[in-house]
Formats: structure tokens, C-alpha cells, sequence
DNA sequence: TTGTATGCGTTATCAT
DNA sequence: ATGATAACGCATACAA
């Protein structure tokens, strides 16, 4: 039978010294036998531990090594929503990154609050992870900046590890994507298909990474020479009801005159998307949409979106591969952002 | 300055002796006040220590308490995919409820892996969390069940909880949602549209509630009227691949005598519509399309997809509160799932 | 009320 | 190669 016996009806849990008393041998032995690396440990005591630790049900006390070991096998990441499609692709592929290489992965959510993030990371702290990934949305003007700043450098000099997703403003470890070059390309795509009036959904709340795909798409537009004028562009609420509700303001004149809406996230397009089809238009008959992010569970949107891909897998493995690597100079590394032409812009009739 | 020097450059972590030392108290002092609940220190000496600790920085060293106390703060979940919106949405609900008394969610994905649970479990225990919530897929059969039941019982006995969501088939605290119930009300609304040729995609990989969905659905057409004979129930891959490729492998024949197809997750539903649509059917005229979960990442596939909806926070509430409270009896809460009729089954004409 | 001493489960440093 | 012993940071029983 496992499990000690305790004063309660409650066992105490099996130690490694339990393993070693039934294995007849120190505990130091059982522990470089089950969890030590360098193996040095006579084949008979070897076998007589590995049996007991099964016998028993041996698990090891991860705080307990944590403590011990002065470090954990934990990395934090810390994510604005994990019902955020986005966010939660961000997360599989962080995790199957991390497990890949024996990490455990502890999840954290600002809920969108800017002001929690400094919070999480005090907390996070706490758990004494190897690193801490901050993948969530970076705000322009944060109120608690210098003091995120602080901690995640008090953070680092502890020996932890610091990498940011998605906003490089921070003196930090950087992975970032193109946002820029891929709503660029997008625009320049778009506008050779023949889009010229363009209404450009950017993000109500002042992000980086939102913020900057709305300037390479206007820089593509110009690029492509698409008059300055023709472009309008406007900032509702970063969601899927903000573009919605934004389409929904616009006087029919101002629709009418419109040939493609460009929303700054996928989820917002598709906000205008059912906007533009509460008031009786066609997608993408009457006006094109384009989003950005490629998000994969919407591939069943008709019509198919034209979007920004972004390879998540490569961010992650980057971001990852940061965590846990000490290199002496700070990086920033860009991934590449293209673009997806799918059924929602089609080449415009007259072009 | 904060971090006290270390031997290197990295200074060592700032710990509650570094504190009651900059105070100019006990460490047991300082532990009362910052982290201790029965307040009982002299004010003058809590404002010391608030203000060292403030001012060093300090965080507690969570896996340090956790030896200490013997008890962590942080419930682990086990679910089968995280970047399945079933699963980031539960997730996601569970972390909510979680974090509103105070406690850390430890994540842990199957990667649909049946026997992944096992290990997972005993990696798991090793965190020393208050309880385990299993929330990943059950299966029907699984190779390992005896040992995770073991394995379980073991965490159990030595003061930690299980809680199981939607498998209601081992000896532990329980929340279900009623899958029979749910797809049973499903086929009696749909039969009372007028369906009556249905084709039902339960799943392949066999899992528990995937099957009480079928039951049920097929129970509630038979208690509709609608003949027997008129059914025809399969179990393609458990997957939008699957439920395509299925759709995509019927006979001419077969489809043309179809009313509706009823998938047993919003996922397969997508995927026979996908399929259907690729053989040149228009959904909903031709046929209608049902699923299971009510997924709300999906409120933009058009047309509107007819499924059944499960009240998620309240089964995430339940399971946390199950995962917290220490209850003598084993129970089972069933959180009721309903059907919700959209425009992907629409009355049919001739009704 | 406050401080001293001890223990939590593990790893690491030492003798042996 | 193995075992005794000292940390790790914190909480707690106990003494003051």
C-alpha cells in the first residue's frame, strides 16, 4: 500500500525518503537515482530504488526541487484572454514548445486590464519561474510602465529570463511580427486587385502592434498609389462589437462610397462583416473585408477572409528558445506577416 | 537598491529575512504581516515591515510556502487541446472562478492522447495543488483507466480533490452537463421543424459524452414519431476532417434523401457543411445542419448554426467549488444543456 | 505580542 | 560510489 500514514485519515504523501528507506539505501542515493542527472549509482541500488519510487507511487515534490534547486521548470506567460482565439493558438504552440524541452508552462490573463500585467508579473515572480513571456497586447502609454519595467528587470537580475511577444517598446529579449510589412503587402495586394476606397479599422484602445498594422496598410495604399485622400481610417472599439456597432454609424453615403473595409484583427472584420450585412450589403459583392491574424477556427466564414497570416509555431519556438537561452546582447527578432487573398476581396469587376 | 549581492553578477532573490532584517524584526514577524492571516503585530512594527518589503521588492517565494504550508494555492486543470474554443473557453471560465478566491490554475494538456492523462496526473501531483480537475475528453475504454483511478485515489488520500467534468463514469466528485438531455430536446425541436431524415455523425474515437449525445438525439426522434428506419447513425473521425471527409464519401443517393445532419460537436457540424457545400448543397434549402456546445466564436458562419448550449461558468463554477470544498459525500451535478434553433434548420416547407 | 527553534522535501557539499 | 549534513525560504509550535 502507498502513502504513509498521517494523523488524520489523510496519508502524507510518498517522499523520497519513504523510497529510500524501502529501497534499504540513503536518501541522497535514491535522489540522484530518480531525479539526479549525472548517473553514478551502482546498478543493484539503482533497480531496488526505481522499484520502490514505483511501488510506493513515488511523485517528486516539485516546490520542494524547486526550492532546492533554486529554480523551477516553470515558465510563465502571460496572455491578455485564453478564450481570445489568438491568444489561445498563442499558448498551444508556447506550450508544446516548452513541454518539447521538459518546461511546464503556468498561464496568466490580464483580462485586457492594462494595469494588471504589472500585477501578474509581481505574482508570477513569486513562482520562481525560468522565464517569464509577456505575450499580451502591448499598450502605447501604459500607466505603470516604468514600474513594469522595474520588475521585470529586478526579475532578471535574479537570473530570470525576460521575453516579450508582440511589442518591442520594452529593453527586453523581443519577438515580434512583421505587423507593419504584412498589412503593407496586404494593401499593396488589395490595391492591385483594384481597392482604392478603403475604410481602415484600427484599435479604439491604443495598441502597439494595432497601431502599426494600420500604418503599413496606408503605407501600401500610398505605395500603390492610391490616393491619400481615398483612404479613411478610424479607431472603435478593439473588438468584435466595436467594428460592428462603428459600421453600423456610418451614413449610407459614406458606405456606398466604400470598396473595402481593412480591420486591424480578423475578430474585428468580422464585427464589420455582420455590420455591413445588417444593412443589407453583400460581402464581398458590395464591399471586400480583410482582417488580420489568419485565425484558424474561422475557416468556415463565408465568405473565406482575406487576412495577414502570422506563423505562430515560429513565435513561439523564438520566444521560447529566448526563454531558456542566456545570450549575452538583446535581440529582437522579427517573424514574417503575409498575406492570405481569400474569397472576401476578389478582384474588383472593372479591373 | 533591491536583490540582495550574489557570488556572480545575478543577486539572489530579496527573501522574507532580507525584509525582517530591513525592518529590524524577527523573520517570523515579518512572515506574520505579510503573509500570516491572524493579525496580531504591533502597528509600528507592521508599517516597518510594509515598507521594507516595498521598498526591497519583495515576493513570496510561492513554491517555499508551498513546502512550508504543505499546500499550494494553484488547482491543475487537465484538458485535451487548448486551442480547441471548447476547451480555451472552459479554460478560461475555470481560471476565472479560480482566481476569484484567490487561486493559481495550473494547466495541462492530453493533446487528445488517451493515456496521456496518466502521466499528466502524476506530473501533476507532483505540484502539490489543492485538487485536479479532469476536464479533458473521456473515453470509453481507456487502456490505463485502473491506474489513473489508482492515481487519483492516491492524490484523494493524501488531502487533495478530484473533480471530473463531463465523464461521468469514476468514483469521484462529478459535473456533467446533460448531454442525452440536451441533444434529446435537440431532436424533438428538429423533428417538430419537420425534420425527419436525419443523418447522425457521432465520433469515431469513442468517447463518453460524444455518445450520450447520440443516445440522445436518436431517443428523442423516436419519441417524436419519426421512424427508426429513417436515422442513420455513424461515427467518422472526431474532427471538422472527419465529419467532411464523411459527408464527402456518401453516395449521391444517400445525400439526396437528407434532411439534416446532426454532428455531435459544433466542430463536425462545420466540417459536414463544409462537405456538403463542396458537393454543390446549400445549407440550409438542401439539408440542415445541427451541432452540440454552442461554441460563440462561431456566431459568424452563416447561416447561423442550430446547436445545443451548455451553460459553461455555471459547470466551471461548480467544479472549482467542488475543487474547494471539502465534502463528505460523492455527488454528481448535472448542469442542464438546451437547444438553441438558428437559421441552420429552418421549418421545413412542407410543414 | 515577539522571537527562537524546528521542520517541510529536495539538492548539493562534503567527507568517507 | 555512497552516506551524513547543510542549505533553500517560509510557517509554525513553543518559549519568552
Amino acid at each position: 500500500m502507498n502513502g504513509m500514514l498521517g494523523d488524520s485519515g489523510v496519508r502524507r504523501p510518498v517522499t523520497l525518503d519513504d523510497v529510500a528507506r524501502a529501497a534499504g539505501v540513503s536518501q541522497p542515493t535514491a535522489s540522484r537515482v530518480l531525479n539526479g542527472s549525472s548517473r553514478k549509482v551502482a546498478e543493484s541500488y539503482r533497480e531496488r530504488v526505481l522499484e520502490a519510487a514505483r511501488e510506493l507511487g513515488y511523485t517528486p515534490n516539485l516546490p520542494a526541487q524547486a526550492m532546492a534547486r533554486g529554480t523551477s521548470r516553470t515558465i510563465a506567460l502571460v496572455i491578455s484572454l485564453i478564450s481570445d482565439p489568438y491568444f489561445s493558438a498563442m499558448a498551444a504552440e508556447i506550450m508544446k514548445q516548452a513541454e518539447a524541452i521538459g518546461l511546464h508552462v503556468s498561464i496568466a490573463v490580464t483580462e485586457r486590464q492594462a494595469d494588471r500585467e504589472l500585477d501578474l508579473v509581481r505574482e508570477l515572480r513569486g513562482q520562481q519561474p525560468r522565464a517569464i513571456i509577456l505575450a499580451g497586447t502591448g499598450y502605447v502609454d501604459p500607466p505603470s510602465e516604468q514600474q513594469l519595467v522595474d520588475e521585470l528587470h529586478r526579475y532578471e537580475e535574479t537570473g530570470g529570463r525576460v521575453v516579450l511577444i508582440s511589442r518591442s517598446d520594452l529593453p527586453f529579449e523581443t519577438v515580434d511580427f512583421d505587423n507593419h510589412e504584412g498589412s503593407r503587402q496586404l494593401a499593396r495586394e488589395l490595391a492591385g486587385l483594384g481597392y482604392e476606397r478603403c475604410l481602415v479599422l484600427g484599435s479604439g484602445t491604443p495598441l502597439l502592434s494595432m497601431r502599426r498594422r494600420v500604418e503599413g496598410f496606408v503605407t501600401g495604399l500610398v505605395e500603390s498609389g492610391v490616393a491619400d485622400a481615398a483612404t479613411r481610417v478610424h479607431h472603435p472599439g478593439f473588438s468584435w462589437a466595436g467594428a460592428r456597432d462603428f459600421v453600423l454609424s456610418l451614413t449610407e453615403a459614406e458606405v456606398r462610397d466604400l470598396q473595402l473595409v481593412f480591420a486591424v484583427t480578423d475578430d474585428m472584420a468580422l464585427g464589420a462583416l455582420a455590420g455591413l450585412r445588417e444593412r443589407g450589403l453583400r460581402i464581398p459583392e458590395d464591399i471586400g473585408i480583410a482582417g488580420f491574424d489568419d485565425i484558424s477556427t474561422l475557416r468556415d466564414v463565408v465568405p473565406k477572409l482575406t487576412t495577414v497570416h502570422v506563423a505562430l509555431n515560429a513565435v513561439a519556438q523564438e520566444a521560447v528558445y529566448r526563454a531558456t537561452t542566456t545570450d549575452a546582447e538583446l535581440t529582437r527578432r522579427t517573424v514574417p506577416a503575409y498575406p492570405v487573398i481569400r474569397a472576401s476581396t476578389p478582384p474588383l469587376p472593372q479591373h
